[in-house]
Formats: C-alpha cells, structure tokens, sequence
RNA sequence: GGGGGCGUAGUUCAGCUGGUUAGAACGCCGGCCUGUCACGCCGGAGGUCGCGGGUUCGAGUCCCGUCGCUCCCGCCA
C-alpha cells in the first residue's frame, strides 16, 4: 500500500475526478456534526478533506476523533468546489478531497502550543522544536538554507574547488577564541579541540598541491552566544592557490550571486562595492558599516584644539555626525544613555532649529568658527559630537548611526549593499597584555612594502585581510596568507612569541611553509548569517534546526549534561567546583 | 565578568496607588450543528502568579536573593 499519491499541497483541478490517497497532518478539524472537513498538511503545504456520513458513514466516525496534529491519511476522489466554496486563500483552494475511508495513522496528544500560532515565547519553541519546525515560517527557512548550501556547491564545484573534509578532532590552539575539548579514552590527560575553522588544514592543502580547495565545514568556538553567533555554526571555507585578492572576491561574489539566483532573486551587482578598512572607519567608524543609509561621521579634532571646552580640547579624537532634525531633549536624553552603553562618557550636541539659531549646553563654549563648520546646509538639523580615544568615538557614533538610521527610517529595506572592506590593520595593540596582537589571524599577509614596519612600526603595518559585509553584518573574512616561514616567524615574534613557542604551537605549520609552500589566501563565510538574512531573520537560531540558546544549551534534548564518575575516570578527569 | 528587558491557565496576554473567589482569547473536555475554511452556538475543566525569603492585618502587585529566557558590552585568532 502507498501511504499517499500526491502531496496535499500539489493537490490541483487537474486531479478532478481521480482516486487517490492523502496523508498528513490534521491541522484544523471543522466538524459540523454531519459533514466534516479537514485541513490536511504535508511537507507540501494544505488542502481540505471533506467526510460526508451520507458518502462514508465509516470515515465520518473516524473524522469525530480527529484532533489537531493527528496524522490521517485518507483515500478519495478529488472534486471541483462549488464557485463560492473556493478559497482563494489556498494554492489548492480550487479542489477538495471527497473522502471515502479515512485512517488516524497516529494520535496526538494537546500539544503546547498551536502550530499555527505566532509570538509562541522562544524556550517553548526550542522545548519543541519538533512542533516548532512544523510551522510554515521554520519550514520555509531550513528549505531556503538548503537551497543555499547546494546553490553554493554547485557553484564551487563548477568553478574547479575541490570539497575536502578536514578533521573535527584537532589541536588545541591556545590563541583566538576558547576551544571546546574531547577528551581521549586511550590518551588520558590529553584533548583534541573541535576546530574554531580549519584554516591550518586549507594552508596545509594549498602547500599540498589541491589548487583550490571548498568545504562546508561546521566551526566550534566556547565563545559567549549572541543573535548572531552559535556554539557551533558553518562556514563557507575556501582557499585559492596563486590568488591575487580580486580572484578570491570574484569567488565569493559569485557564490552569493549564484545563491541569489538559487532563490530567484535578482542578484547584486558585481563587483561589490569596496572601502579600506581606514575610509569606513573614518566615514562610518565601523569596519562592518551598513551602506543603505548616509549618516556619515565627520571629523573636528583639529578645529577643536584649541577650544575653551575642555572636552573637546583634551579629546584625542572628535568627530560629529549630522541628524537631518530637530531632536527633542528626551530624544537626545535617550541617544546619551546610548551613547554611554557603548562605552561614551555622554554626548555633546547642537540642535538647529528652522531659523538656524543654535541651541545647546556647550554652544557658549565653542568658538563661532566651530559652530559654522559644523552648521547643516539645511536648517532643523541636531549635531552629534564623540569626543575621546579615536576606538570609543568610533564605537559610540557608529551604535548612533546604526541606532539612528532604524529610528528615523532613513534605511532602505529594499536595497541590498555588499561591501569589501580592505586594508584591515595587521596588528592591533592589546591593553591587557601590554603588546601588539593580530587584528585577524596569525597567518595574515602583510602588505607589500609594509614588511619593515612589522618591527619598526606594528601599528602602522597594514595587512592583506579584508571583510565581506552585507548591510551591516559581517559575512565573514578572508586574507591573502603568509607563504615565507621566515616572515611568519617575524610575525610571532612582533606579538613576543619566542621561536620556542612558536616552534610549540605552530611548528607543523612553520614547517610547511618551508617545503614548497606556494602564495595562496582565501575566505570563510558564515553561512548561518548569510542564510538568516536572505531569509529576512534577525536572529540565526531562526534558521537553524536545533540551535542552543543564550546560555549554552539546548532545550530539547537538555544538553549538556553532568557525566557519571566512572566515565570521566576513565578518561582521566575529575571535575572541580567552579566559581562563577 | 558587566548592563537592560521579560517570567500570571497548555499558549498569548490583562490584572490600577497592596485589599473579597486572579480574568480574557485561543487551545482542551462534553453537548448541538451537512459547505466550513480562524466554522458557529451552549456548557465545563484548567493557576505553587518562575522559585526562596522578607515587609505588611493583607503581596501577582513592594523589598532582597535566586533560577530561566532574551538583547547588548566585554569576549568572538
């Protein structure tokens, strides 16, 4: 026996007058005590059955008992709705199935919470994410992922990569984001890490000769977890022997196109758009800047000097951006409490009203040649000014930017802005360790010509990484490598590893690059981020089938769990208390 | 590690300056109903107000602690 002929929601007025059988899910059950009908879901969508006792006195005794969430299958003859029957609401709204027997193939409890119900509180969803997953929107994202990730092969495959699998069992890297550990039973005392990316692996396989490399490989980092970041998440890993950067954005251009097209969407326009890593810093003061807006920063440190606000004078950096209106005080009380979560001491303004008259606490401060540079061509206009370290403007008018933006509408929700950004500094300073560390990884190329300044002048030292960034989220990131085990050895020391050290951690990968190793880079997009925002989610658990919550776990299943004594002995292990 | 928000029936929520028996809708159960499609009508069950402590004659409401969920900062090579 077939379980069914047809998907329910493939139901059309070409099947009038045939036998066939449905099964499925009973979504709604409309029982008017003689006829009943019932809305039949399958992966395929909805149609109706009808029971009539008088038709199948048997399949409408059957039809009382139906609940929501059983799963029926039932035979019939598809017939043509009357004209003022038809829904207009469904795809098969035009027919229905005439039921001659109808089984309950399984029952259902109550279940806690209706499957067509929104705004359902996100732990009960994720409780059951079984039921969850059956809801049109869940079903429609993994679908789209799906559509995505083969899009994307499709693309790689044609275009010469070759899928490797690299191990999920690998060395711990004591730099970069915390690993997660597995301890080994014939090994006690020692862990393998789950890869935080297999970046080792994909330089490994360009000195091995592969050319181009692809793989959808899933990524562990024991980081905290955020809207847009998991435990656990894929990326869209490749790597390009011989590549000059434009190769390598040229690939990933088209995988996003191709996906674009994958879902019928009219693709972005190539090339990407591209900014150095100092222009959107300088313009927007993010190196992920949402492009669908203006908004831009604006720089006054020198003009400020010399001023009699102190604020301004002392501030290594001062820069504004321009508010095309009159804020109100509770608006721009609102914007400073903001301003200070991000880090700001509080926030400076200017509000000019229609006629040009400047209103604000610090205007008596401020030399008339301060106010007249900053003064908006129209009039009603509020200036925003950041005034401290270069990072804590950035940061503070950025998150205004942003914030703004949304506020006042001034995004453009039907554009789609990718952007490259280049030129991202080599090294950036760690206040806590008192040294220079990599701004991306330790394997990043530096700049042709800036390789003297790898001692001379680390923070100067601009590197070959670059960002893709798609309305203000980052994609993911990429660089052109370090081939020369001897610069990569300068590399390690400018950050006071020793070469002991270094031989300790990296000395598999020193190695490499002394036998052979051609010029390769690559990329690594993350591919949860990308999906949720073709699938027009803010959040990436929405497109993730089990994802873990805020806190690190994962409510169905109630991972993770304490492991019994005799299981960690074992291995070796005893666990202590920690202390929060 | 830090800051903000939320937690009342199975679900989504209401519940005022503390005051009698904590309400609504949907869902669930029973009954009626032959063209509905969020079917309709009648009736019913269902609550440790997250948990613990405190203030008070009296706490869903105020205070302290704690747990869970969530957003953000730090962190995320």
């Amino acid at each position: 026996m077939r379980w069914r002929d047809l998907k329910a929601g493939e139901l059309r007025a070409e099947h009038v007058g045939q036998r066939l059988a449905l099964a499925g899910w009973a979504a709604r059950r409309r029982d008017h005590g003689g006829l009943v009908f019932i809305d039949l879901r399958d992966e395929g969508g909805l149609a109706q059955l009808v029971i009539n006792p008088e038709r199948a006195p048997d399949a409408a005794e059957v039809a009382h008992g139906v609940r929501n969430e059983f799963v029926v299958r039932a035979q019939g003859e598809v017939a043509a709705r009357a004209p003022e029957a038809v829904n207009p609401n469904l795809p098969t709204g035009e027919v229905e199935l005439q039921v001659d027997e109808l089984e309950i193939v399984s029952r259902s409890e109550p279940l806690p919470f209706q499957v067509d119900e929104e705004g359902v509180e996100e732990g009960t969803r994720l409780r059951y994410r079984y039921l969850d997953l059956r809801r049109e929107r869940m079903q429609r994202n993994l679908r789209l992922s799906a559509t995505v990730v083969a899009a994307i092969r499709r693309y790689m495959d044609e275009h010469g990569f070759v899928d490797v699998w690299t191990p999920n069992l690998t060395k711990a890297t004591p730099e970069g984001a915390r690993d997660f550990l597995v301890p080994v039973r014939l090994q006690p005392g020692r862990f393998f890490a789950l890869p935080q990316s297999p970046q080792i692996f994909k330089q490994i396989l360009m000195v091995a000769g592969l050319g181009r490399y692809y793989q959808i490989a899933t990524c562990f980092r024991d980081e905290d977890l955020r809207a847009d970041r998991q435990f656990e998440f894929r990326q869209l890993d490749l790597e390009l022997s011989f590549p000059t950067r434009e190769e390598v954005w040229k690939t990933l251009e088209g995988a996003v196109c191709a996906s674009f097209e994958a879902l019928e969407r009219e693709p972005p326009s190539r090339p990407f758009q591209r900014l150095t890593w100092h222009e959107a810093m300088a313009r927007y003061g993010s190196d992920k800047p949402d492009l669908r807006f203006g908004l831009e920063l604006h720089d006054l440190t020198e003009e400020t000097r010399d001023s009699e606000f102190k604020v301004f004078a002392q501030a290594p950096s001062v820069q504004y951006l321009t508010v095309p209106q009159e804020l109100s005080r509770a608006e721009l009380a609102s914007l400073e409490d903001l301003a200070k979560e991000w880090g700001g001491k509080g926030l400076a303004y200017l509000v000019f009203d229609e006629e040009g008259e400047v209103r604000s606490p610090i205007a008596k401060f401020l030399a008339a040649e301060v106010v007249e540079a900053v003064r908006p061509e129209q009039p009603a206009a509020t200036v925003l000014f950041g005034a401290d370290e270069a990072a804590v403007v950035a940061r503070v008018l950025s998150a205004l930017r942003n914030h703004l933006g949304r506020r006042l509408g001034l995004i453009d929700e039907t554009r789609d802005e990718f952007l490259w950004v280049t030129d991202f500094p080599l090294f950036e300073w760690d206040e806590e360790g008192k040294r220079w560390t990599f701004s991306h990884h330790p394997f990043t190329g530096v700049r042709p010509g800036d390789e003297g300044l790898i001692e001379s002048d680390p923070g100067r030292a601009v590197s070959q990484a670059y960002d893709l960034v798609w309305n203000g989220w980052e994609l993911g990131s990429g660089s052109i490598r370090i081939h020369d085990s001897a610069l990569q050895r300068r590399i390690f020391a400018a950050m006071g590893i020793s070469d002991e050290e270094a031989e300790e951690r990296f000395g598999f990968l020193l190695e490499v690059l002394r036998m052979g190793a051609p010029p390769h880079g690559g990329f690594a997009m993350g591919l949860e981020r990308f999906v949720a925002l073709l699938a027009g989610e803010s959040n990436i658990r929405e497109v993730v089938a089990f994802p873990k919550t805020a806190s690190g776990s994962e409510p169905l299943s109630g991972a993770p769990t304490p492991i019994a004594q005799d299981i960690l002995a074992e291995l070796g292990i005893q666990v202590l208390p920690v202390d929060d």
